[in-house]
DNA sequence: GTCTATACCATGATAGAC
DNA sequence: GTCTATCATGGTATAGAC
């Protein structure tokens, strides 16, 4: 029972260590010193570094699917969880600042490196992609909702991204409000009434 | 005069592999057997790995300002040269469909790494900044030009990032169509007549 | 200027005591 | 399950011959 607590705890270090400086640039002993682990502890949880980076991913694709989850209880309308969305720049902005997207990162990190892992870890890309398209498929732009969904998220990248090179959390406010208004400018083109509210999970 | 292009020669064989493989992930290796140069005959040219990146950033902002310049020359008018700017996710679509932006992957790797060339590669985006805000400057948008240059930046940033993760040409042939729709969008919003054309470089 | 050989070190991974 | 060695590899950097 100790070794699952154990096991948890080590994913949980990988992670924040794996955002905040990179997959490849976080060495064990880092993740050992961050916590109280010794290095060879690690090989009684997971056989290989890569396997650690696997887990992290399963731990925050399951965050993710979390987080959808209590944005469409707390948003009535799909407009409000595409709201919910938006502002994650904002509840995160701090960490945005200095770390860029944990999503978007991740993915390029692990392209330019070709890992095993890549695939896993654009699943995450998915999750949002896949939940968007199907609010604003809800909202009766079935028509391009993918073509929107996309949208939405490359916007979200550009701002994680810049605001990171310089270091600017005013940007992300500005940029959110522009995305506020590109959503409700979006909402005036639904094909009537067609907003039969299917709430079948992702 | 020999040695002056071996130089040139590494760099730019570093400049490729640092583009498609990351900096860190790019070993000395890795870059003599791209090319026909011992590993030690680095260390005549460079006393370090972080020096060939320096001149590798160097490169790359003088690649920047040509191309900014030959843009000025191409385009008679801010929209057009703006213009110029959108198309390069177009006119570089195979290699960021496999690697991403050269600017925000490295910017984005540098900042993980908290490496001491940080500053220095964000320059790149302040390179596009600047030209982009004076760009919207003369079309009459003084006001809010800067906000437009980073939107645009922002985008094209989010473009490449997604286009990567999903490998997705046709994403990026419909983004830069939104973007071309979305500036002639602007041009109709500039205060009348306010377009004294200065041409006075960056 | 360019090469080969090698020192040196960080890091991923293993062995084995407790 | 956890620890303290220890090993093995690969990468940066240096020395010195040519």
């Amino acid at each position: 029972m100790k070794g699952k607590t154990t096991r948890k705890h080590i994913v949980e270090l990988a992670d924040r260590l794996f955002y905040q400086r990179g997959y490849e640039h976080t060495s064990l002993a880092d993740i050992a010193d961050s916590g109280q682990i010794s290095k060879g502890n690690f090989y009684y949880h997971f056989k290989s570094k890569d396997e650690i980076l696997a887990a992290v991913i399963q731990l925050r694709l399951e965050n993710t699917r979390n987080m959808l989850l209590k944005w469409e209880d707390a948003g009535e309308q799909p407009e409000d969880r595409i709201m919910s969305f938006i502002h994650i720049l904002i509840a995160n902005q701090a960490d945005i600042k200095m770390y860029g997207c944990p999503v978007g990162t991740l993915c390029t990190e692990l392209a330019k490196l070709n890992h095993a892992s890549k695939a896993e870890a654009n699943e995450l890309f998915s999750l949002f992609r896949t939940w968007l398209r199907w609010q604003f498929a809800l909202l009766g732009r079935n028509a391009d909702a993918d073509e929107l969904a996309m949208h939405l998220l490359a916007r979200s990248q550009g701002v994680s991204t810049l605001a990171q090179a310089f270091q600017d959390e005013r940007f992300i406010k500005h940029e959110v409000e522009q995305m506020c208004d590109w959503l409700s400018t979006q909402l005036k083109y639904v094909s009537g009434g067609a907003n039969e509210c299917d709430n079948s999970g992702i």
